[in-house]
DNA sequence: TGCATTCTCTGACTATAGTCAGGCAATCGC
DNA sequence: GCGATTGCCTGACTATAGTCAGAGAATGCA
């Protein structure tokens, strides 16, 4: 399977890795025209590129002023924050990007130019499995404190999301969970990550010679269907058995019906309710060691 | 379709593009180690290393000085011809090349390790398509002289494999087509290549008011299986039409069973002997006008 | 044999990518 | 209010990639 990979990352690199230079490489170096690109039309802030593209700050600011000089970029003070600056570009500059855009396109298309229309449909379904599958296997989970940047993002997208979805909102307070309890030593909090953005979580606490508890699992809209909740399951499942946890439990809303199903897949069996969680409707429990007997 | 293409390549490149420069960047320059790569364990002509990373000859010159001065490899007169010079790797340029092997390898296998059996599975057959059909789509077809060299090199590969396979080998000298036949305005010869070396090759003479007459056809079997015989065919009738010709016509050998598939899955379809080409046991014929009524 | 060509190498360049240290202003936390 | 931090910028670097012109030896061709 490695020299399957091996072999595809040669001729992608090759194949794709000329287009991708080909449609940077206009007039403009390719440092550039990447940033021009990543701009984007509604513009963005200084810091927000520098961690996407991963740039120095003063290569950054380098080129920044370069695409300034040319007239295709504005850079301005940011309204709330005086130290943060946005870039947006300016008129030549969304003439200049919707150019590199159709060369992109052009190139795309002299990809799909020398085959049958049976072959251009298996090429596109292809890629499109290759790129989803690649993009789940990009996908990083580290633990993280509750409280983190990126934890706070995922606890707050999960409350929304659950705020809309369930029947009667949601209200964080009410729950059965704290940070300190997804902290070590009582429990830990992973986040997922995708290119640095956070994508996902999970959190467990732990009870010696009880079930491990797991809460506030949330996958992203953007990476569903890419397992991440299965993975991020996995993971915690993991850290209960290295804690000698005889099972896991967790409940769930019914209007959770993906998650539900999830669970059971996963080899979760709803039990009779554990706790007297307020938005709970089913309560799952698996069991980790040998010493639990099925519930 | 194409706006797939693009978002492949994108994320292709951010991933992949990472893992090839992960391979090659150990301490060493890029440029010298992807050298260090393509000179391979059996060494190479420098002339030939040139036209495959398409370097400049004064560049390569001072990549190959110096990994010639970290000691990774052996610079030495060709036999044959004075100019020209050989490199081979070193002892110390075999362990070199095999530890970025080895990273390479691993590489690969950081990409399959976050998912799960299943996903590896379908991700490692959707690269396999996505390579194969981005393979096929590299193909460039185009007219050349019987006589160049690629051409040549084709033609010496066809004559070569039909006479393996043929019942009773195969003598050139009999054949009922010669070089000026497929030579503008008599006829043409086509020639694909894959990266700048030739892999398939096809000749067409046409008569005028009768039908047009294709021969040597061939495919190397590298690229087999990516449709480029078929390719080719249509490129030649393709031509045949520009020159109104109302039929196309071929014979084949009934050794060659994979070619009289794709003749008859092209449309083509048997008839009563038109020559007397001693290899041949099967004649087709294709109307490309309306003013051909079936044979 | 003589002339053009091929192959490799050297020297002299340029441009891009990227790093590092430090400076200045705005902001945050106590 | 004050110190630490953040965000952006400048200056001074280095290294790699790549180009261009030309030299010198070997070879091919007429």
């Amino acid at each position: 399977m490695v020299s399957r990979v091996r072999s595809f990352n040669r001729t992608v690199t090759q194949r794709a890795g000329a287009l991708n230079d080909a449609f940077l490489s206009r007039d403009r170096p390719l440092g550039q025209a990447r940033l021009l690109w990543e701009i984007g039309p509604d513009g963005s802030d200084v810091r927000r590129l520098r961690a996407r593209l991963d740039l120095d700050s003063g290569y950054l600011s380098r080129l920044l002023r370069a695409l300034e000089n040319a007239g295709l970029v504005i850079v301005e003070p940011s309204g709330a924050d005086g130290r943060v600056r946005t870039v947006r570009l300016s008129a030549a500059g969304l003439a200049e990007r919707a150019v590199l855009d159709q060369r992109s396109d052009e190139a795309a298309a002299a990809v799909l130019g020398p085959l049958t229309p049976c072959q251009r449909a298996r090429l596109v379904q292809a890629m499109a499995e290759t790129e989803r599958l690649l993009t789940a296997s990009a996908v990083e989970v580290a633990e993280r404190d509750p409280r983190h940047p990126d934890a706070r993002f995922c606890l707050q997208a999960y409350f929304g999301e659950i705020g809309r979805r369930f029947d009667g909102g949601f209200d964080p307070a009410r729950s059965l969970i704290s940070d300190d309890e997804m902290t070590p030593p009582a429990g830990l909090f992973l986040v997922a990550s995708l290119h640095g953005e956070p994508v996902g979580c999970g959190g467990i606490r732990f009870r010696t010679g009880a079930p491990a508890y797991i809460k506030r699992m949330w996958v992203s809209p953007a990476v569903r269907g890419l397992g991440l909740g299965r993975r991020l399951l996995a993971e915690l499942e993991a850290r209960a058995v290295a804690r000698h946890a005889p099972a896991v439990q967790l409940e769930t809303n019914r209007t959770l019906s993906e998650a539900i199903t999830m669970y059971r897949s996963a080899g979760y069996q709803e039990v009779a309710p554990f706790n007297d969680e307020p938005y709970a409707h089913h309560w799952f429990e698996k069991a980790q060691g040998d010493n639990w007997r099925e519930g």
